[in-house]
Parts: C-alpha cells; structure tokens; sequence
DNA sequence: GGCCAGGACACCA
DNA sequence: TGGTGTCATGGC
C-alpha cells in the first residue's frame, strides 16, 4: 500500500459521496455524547437517547451529575447498554467537571497524547470512543477505526480482519497526511460506504474498495 | 423468533 | 494474551 493508493480510495469515495458533514451534532458537548451513546447501536437508536436527553434539558455534561443513575439511564434507553452507558455518561461528567471545569475550549489546549491516555482511564471508553471525541469533538489529528473499517479493508485485502485496533490505525496514519479535515471525512464515508455495501451481506464486488 | 447494529469490559485459563 | 460471555433496545 502507497500513500497515493489510500488517498486515492479517499478521493474516489469523496467524489462518489460527497461530504458527510460529520459528526452530526451541533456542539462539542454533544459529539461526546454521541460518542459514548452510538456504541454498539445504530446511529438511529442513538439520536433517540439524545432527543430525549435534550427533551428534558439534561443533554449538557453539567447536569448529568444532578441526575440519578436509574433516571439517566430510562433516558437513554433506547441506545441499548442503558446502565453501563448511564455510568459512563456520569463517569465522563465527573471527569470534565473535575478537570476542566466543563469547558471543552480548555480541554482542546492539552496535547492529544495526554488527552487520550485520559479519555482511555474513563469508564466505558475504548479506543475507538476516544478517538471519536479527539477527532469529532476536539478537532485532535488521529484516526478512527470501528467495525466497517476493520470489515471493509479486510474483505478488500488491505488488512487481516484480526488486525489489531492499532495496527488498523496505524496503517491509516502512516499512509494519510495528518490532517484532520481528511480523518473526519474518510471515516465518515467508511461508515457510509460500510452501510451501503457491507452490512449484513457484504456487497464486496459492488463496493467502491473493489476497484483498488 | 432471530439476528444485528458506528464497543467495552469482566472473567477465566 | 486471547477467547468468550455479558450488557439487555429497537428495527427488520
């Protein structure tokens, strides 16, 4: 693989798509909690905690703390893992409390090394929740891999399927420039190409991938 | 009724 | 370290 190659499958799927305009939220705030809510579900299901987070004006990390657990996690139900992700929410609340006293312009200040490691010290946060919010929320230069990712670029030849997180990444970065206006949108059209041709049956051949 | 969705973690050997 | 089970909604 050349850094033409992955470029090259990055402009062709830009050109066949077109901006995604991602992450789908309005602030900040709201693409971490995104982040931690769209975890195993469908962006749908997760939308649905956030509207109802937001119906009753809890959708902000300062009032999750004024919540009860059980209360929070009615709320976001719908996003499926309900008492783990209610921890998480509260787990995450705590820590931007704590640290930054809520302010998200303080937080973007610390390098993103730093950052991460205390993103992955969180309940509930792996790698792919981390580098979400570095890249979505806080504008940080690192790549995100989730599972069409790892799907796609296996069944394309590009990886081994058990490929670690890293070495997905890895691979990514070292054939990218480090821009994180490229990182946002490529992993946007991963994801929509990952919905449009390899779930549940994968359309392999049918896939924009199969041309490279 | 069964399977799957934009993961993470505990537990066990 | 890796393999497997758990979490416990909603749509198709």
């Amino acid at each position: 693989m050349s850094q033409p190659t992955l470029l090259k499958i990055y402009q062709s799927l830009l050109s066949a798509f077109g901006p995604q305009h991602w992450w789908p939220a309005n602030t900040a705030e709201e693409v971490i909690f995104g982040a931690i809510l769209a975890q195993n579900t469908t962006w749908e299901n997760a939308k649905r905690a956030i509207a109802a987070l937001k119906n009753t004006e809890n959708l902000s990390f300062k009032k999750i703390p004024t919540i009860n657990l059980e209360e929070l996690a009615d709320l976001i139900k719908s996003a499926r893992f309900l008492n783990q992700k209610a921890k998480a929410l509260k787990a995450v609340a705590d820590y931007l409390g704590n640290t930054y006293n809520f302010d998200i312009e303080k937080m973007k200040k610390k390098p993103l090394g730093k950052l991460r490691e205390e993103l992955l010290n969180l309940y509930r946060i792996g790698p792919e929740t981390a580098d979400s919010i570095l890249l979505y929320a806080l504008e940080k230069p690192i790549f995100v891999i989730d599972a069409y990712t790892k799907r796609m670029f296996s069944q394309h030849g590009f990886m081994k399927s058990d490929d670690s997180y890293e070495a997905y990444q890895k691979f990514f970065m070292d054939n990218l420039p480090h821009n994180v206006q490229v990182y946002n949108e490529f992993h946007a059209l991963i994801v929509h190409t990952g919905y449009l041709y390899c779930k549940p049956k994968p359309l392999c051949e049918e896939c924009p991938l199969s041309h490279f």
